[in-house]
DNA sequence: GGCCTCCTTGCTTTGTTGTGCAACATCGCA
DNA sequence: TGCGATGTTGCACAACAAAGCAAGGAGGCC
């Protein structure tokens, strides 16, 4: 019954552009105003990724004056990405 | 440069279908008309979504017959699995 | 060979996702 | 109060994904 909430996640995970807001994340909190010339998008859209991560609980918020602060909501996001990574390396699929 | 990797498997994760199938897999090999009434699926679609896990390197089949059966290509994955529904559970979100 | 089962592929329909632009809301500052 | 910087949301469009049906390939058995 909670293959929905594991795929939700996933779906979250299912863009490069979100493992990578992810990965900038790692290195710690950044405003969304930073982001967007790392990620080269328009800021609509970062922001469209960001609630997208939110709302899958793998990023969370605070305001800070006219920014807002994004984060990592858990210690153990990293952790994750990396097993994926190794997943996704080890299997290496010619197509 | 590996987001995209990592955004690949994530996607192959992003059905609750593939999840479940993956799921079924743990408990041990099972044939693609063994899938099909537990799923409740077309067998067409049942197949696309072997596809889908087997390019990104998530399952491994073998022929046996007339059958093909199907196992996780991976021991790791059951740990993949459960660490993001520990993190989607943790992160229970009121939507 | 003919036939059955199992699986895959082509096609179509339907729904979802990603993107950019424009408009708007919010906050801080002068 | 007005203005600039930062984020978000509405809309439109393009791209993609999931599903079922129909047709076809592959293997086993008579």
């Amino acid at each position: 019954m909670d293959e929905l909430r594991v795929s939700e996640v996933a779906k979250a995970l299912a863009s490069p552009v979100r493992v990578r807001i992810l990965k900038i994340l790692e290195g710690g909190e950044r405003c969304g105003c930073e982001l967007v010339p790392l990620l080269e998008l328009d800021p609509s859209v970062v922001s469209r990724h960001l609630a997208i991560l939110s709302r899958a609980g793998l990023v969370e918020s605070r305001r800070e004056g006219v920014r807002i602060m994004w984060r990592l909501a858990s210690p153990e996001i990293p952790r994750l990405l990396h097993c994926i990574e190794s997943l996704a390396c080890e299997k290496q699929v010619s197509r």
